[in-house]
DNA sequence: AGCAATTAAATCGTGTGCGATATAACTGGC
DNA sequence: GCCAGTTATATCGCACACGATTTAATTGCT
């Protein structure tokens, strides 16, 4: 052996996903660009077209953000005007998040991204759910060995 | 179909790498925070470990990182005694980086990390080759459309 | 040799991310 | 009804991360 080190970097797990997750931002930044959004952004919008009328906490728990990262990024969503933010009435600890008709509309060029960006990477459907499944099983591990 | 939305989160790739990137930052922490160093410095180390006397621009590729990015963690790992960082006398635009003692003293703590956390995750060796080549397969699929 | 083009780091501005803390609003026990 | 404890956001400080730009050094063309 004329490798002394114990730690390789291509052998970890938690490297091939920080790498992935940076191929991915970087393929998607050109995209996002003509949206105006950021890569965090843009799945926050992806939530909220999935349903909106959620409290900031709610949110942060679908994307796994917490309030300090999900504020600022909000209130920047908000001076776009695609997403408001309100106090629920019922309990004003919580600010409900809606969106604009604005942020509605761009649901409709948003919606290309993925196709484009799955088109482009030349993987079959088969891989990509492969590849999902897989990080999904792992996220599950790591989040049962953290909590 | 109940639901309208043509974009749904869960079926995102890109979003199952970013979610399991969090979940791998969440529970390397308390591990690092041991060592006194983040996740990015750690890699960094990694990546050192292996083989120092490289430069700011060949550790950027081996961490797919660029310089403004580099050049501040380097700094603070500096201000740790960890890394020294020379002007190469041969080609003074490059910077060298050589580990120092405390740097390399730090490799026999450092390498009960992953598998500390990769039996805290219970995942089998197999499950983990199978994701981590998946993945692997993942980015360089993702550099081929970016480049 | 001399100057334009290239290259390597560093710097700057913006936007995440998180832990710790602060603030404001709700809840329970009495 | 009041006060202690809890909960939901917001704020702050620090550390990435990148694109655009800057600075300094090297290369290449003539």
């Amino acid at each position: 052996m004329t490798d002394a080190s114990p730690l390789k970097l291509d052998d970890f797990l938690c490297f091939a996903v920080y790498s992935a997750g940076h191929a991915f931002n970087r393929l998607y930044r050109p995209l996002l660009d003509r949206l105006g959004l950021t890569y965090p952004q843009y799945l926050a919008m992806v939530a909220l077209w999935e349903g909106d009328g959620v409290t900031v906490g709610e949110l942060g728990q679908r994307l796994g953000l917490e309030s300090s990262t999900l504020t600022p990024l909000l209130k920047r969503l908000e001076a776009m005007e695609l997403v408001s933010r309100a106090r629920d009435p019922k309990d004003e600890r919580q600010v409900r998040l809606s969106l604009t008709d604005k942020g509605r509309a761009l649901q409709g060029p948003a919606c290309t991204v993925p196709a484009d960006l799955t088109a482009a990477s030349g993987m079959t459907a088969e891989e990509y759910l492969k590849i999902r499944d897989g990080l999904e099983t792992l996220r599950a591990a790591l989040a049962r060995a953290d909590g």
